[in-house]
DNA sequence: TAAAAAAGTGCAAGCGCTTGCATTAATGCC
DNA sequence: GGCATTAATGCAAGCGCTTGCACTTTTTTA
């Protein structure tokens, strides 16, 4: 095995000595330094091409004092909100030259500080993360703060920490789903909502509970529920519901799921939907089309989140932290058969 | 700002001259090297937590020419079965000590060559991938063949290049859902399957005839179909078969996502499920629990497989590549209301 | 045509950590 | 009590790249 090959990697040096010149014109020719005659720049990129360099990130990055990496912590990779805001996050990365790391927390706030205190080691240029439910002391994003690293983060923030927030109107998204099912005909809708702790359902639900007021229906307390949206909060709350005298006409579903477990509870029972009963959901699933009756849903934009979150942060990359805010609209109303003109 | 904190980072040389002894030792104790005395272990780390200090993992790959990152390239990331892959991913990786970086190919081929680049460049200890339908030239792993750095590929793979390979029995997945509906008591059944090139969908494709022979059932040319599967696809195949004389009274669809189509498709020209025709899935998704009739399937483990990827992957990054396949099994048959005994 | 400016390279330090080897201090042995 | 061990620490080079500054050569300007 000859020295060039003992470490399989070609650097600067080798190119080097190839050409006869030092290790700065080499790393000036390949980084387009203006300063470098067009002939070297050539003859330093032909021979680069040649002996298969490629740049050492690592290196580069410790004496840039840029990793040119975004670190990502979000609860889970494998709900579908998440995968398509992770793939957002990715490819407006990628298009503007980082690299992404990723962790999940699975909701756990242990988790959570343990990620970003991996995220500190990694030397991440840039944070984009999105809460655990549980998260309300957001100390361990100090470190970052005081370094000037931003920190975006989306769909559950924390006003706390500077930084970008990107979140959809989510009081909208109560308010346009309730009226949707109010301008049906509904009066007697209920909602079950999700832990009050978490600023994203609170204001679902003080969208739902505004657009009962400003259209003079009356709340009923059984009809407005809160819960952790599992699958059993949803069957606990279709249960009681469908056993009260007066049964609801319509539901809001503060999330994908809950809705359609509702949906699918509701249908064992033998309720007709949408004759009986009209459901929409708060967050749009693929399945949601697929069901029957395909259920209706204001559809929150993950894919478009996580896109945006990336672009304000690499702005704070570049032109420091602000705390430019985003609110996304217009969030769509996604009409389907499970809510019905009465 | 004092010259401490003008970087704003704290390195082994503050917690040194903090106590007074040199920067290898506090290295060395804060990696519990055997050398050194409990005393300075324990000053050190005490220090160190004062000063809030953080191990560069920069700096630290690039003198160990080790960076703990294990590089992630699968086609996309908003889809299903890959964000769960991910996740089984992340997880193992975690748990033994590795930052994952993610990208995706969108199917594309020449992504697929550029994240390679990408990859290499960010010097990653181990790869996992899984390969675009349209990869058959795989020259662009032959950089981290020649330096040993492991790849590990799950689900496409392509046994060109080294390394571990997980797969699922596609075979046997494709066997055992045709069994199934024969078994229910359909003799006349269809498949739409995905790209020939494909050896997950040839495979597929070999367990249904095969299931078909083992059983004495004809094979109608008609009654199997290659497609890309896209949704087009799926439609055209259900209008096909559905104008035939002889129409099918099962199907075999190849993949999740064309499944959850065939249904719904077929359920819009109103024929009646599971009674008149029978389906199953080859991949599995939430929604076919959620639609109506809920859907039969062949559960495909992404989680699984993407632990098991990382998993051999880092048993060859510490004791040398090995060409390692797993094929998971067993495969889990779903039965569902969408396959009926007839 | 001499002086000034511009263009093109090289030197060497530095990014923060690791590690082989040398050094010193403490302990054990006969 | 002198010598060989063992234990604990320091020295200094090195990982591969970047970059401020100095230097040389060429071109421009008056």
């Amino acid at each position: 095995m000859s020295p060039k090959e003992k470490k399989g990697e070609i650097t600067i040096n080798d190119i080097a000595k190839e050409l006869n010149i030092s290790p700065s014109t080499v790393s000036r020719a390949l980084n387009d330094n203006a300063k470098i005659s067009e002939a070297t720049k050539n003859k330093v990129k032909a021979v680069a091409k040649d002996l298969g360099y490629e740049l050492n990130l690592v290196a580069s990055s410790l004496s840039k004092n840029k990793t040119n990496v975004i670190g990502v912590i979000i609860p889970h990779l494998g709900s579908q909100f998440f995968a398509k805001a992770l793939s957002g996050i990715q490819e407006v990365a990628r298009d503007n030259g980082y690299n992404v790391i990723i962790s999940q927390t699975n909701e756990s706030v242990q988790q959570e500080v343990e990620m970003t205190r991996v995220m500190n080691s990694a030397r991440v240029d840039g944070l984009v993360c999105c809460l655990t439910m549980e998260t309300d002391n957001v100390d361990h994003f100090n470190v970052f703060v005081k370094k000037s690293i931003p920190v975006a983060m989306f769909d559950r923030v924390s006003y706390a920490v500077p930084g970008p927030k990107i979140v959809v109107d989510n009081y909208e998204a109560g308010y346009v789903a309730t009226e949707h099912l109010i301008n049906l005909g509904c009066k007697r809708i209920a909602h079950l909502a999700g832990a009050v702790s978490s600023k994203v359902f609170e204001e679902r639900s003080e969208g739902f509970k505004d657009a009962l007021k400003k259209n003079s229906l009356p709340l009923l307390s059984q009809f407005l529920l809160s819960s952790d949206l599992t699958e059993q909060d949803a069957r606990d709350a279709v249960r009681l519901w469908m056993n009260l005298p007066q049964r609801p006409d319509g539901i809001v579903a503060a999330s994908a799921s809950s809705g359609l477990i509702i949906a699918s509870a509701v249908k064992a029972m033998g309720i007709k939907l949408p004759e009986e009963l009209s459901i929409i959901s708060l967050g749009n699933e693929r399945c949601n089309e697929f069901v029957t009756p395909s259920l209706s849903a204001v559809d929150m934009p993950g894919y478009e989140m996580g896109k945006a979150a990336v672009t304000q942060l690499i702005k704070c990359i570049n032109d420091g932290v602000t705390d430019s805010s985003i609110t996304l609209k217009p969030i769509q109303l996604l009409i389907r058969n499970s809510s019905f003109k009465h």
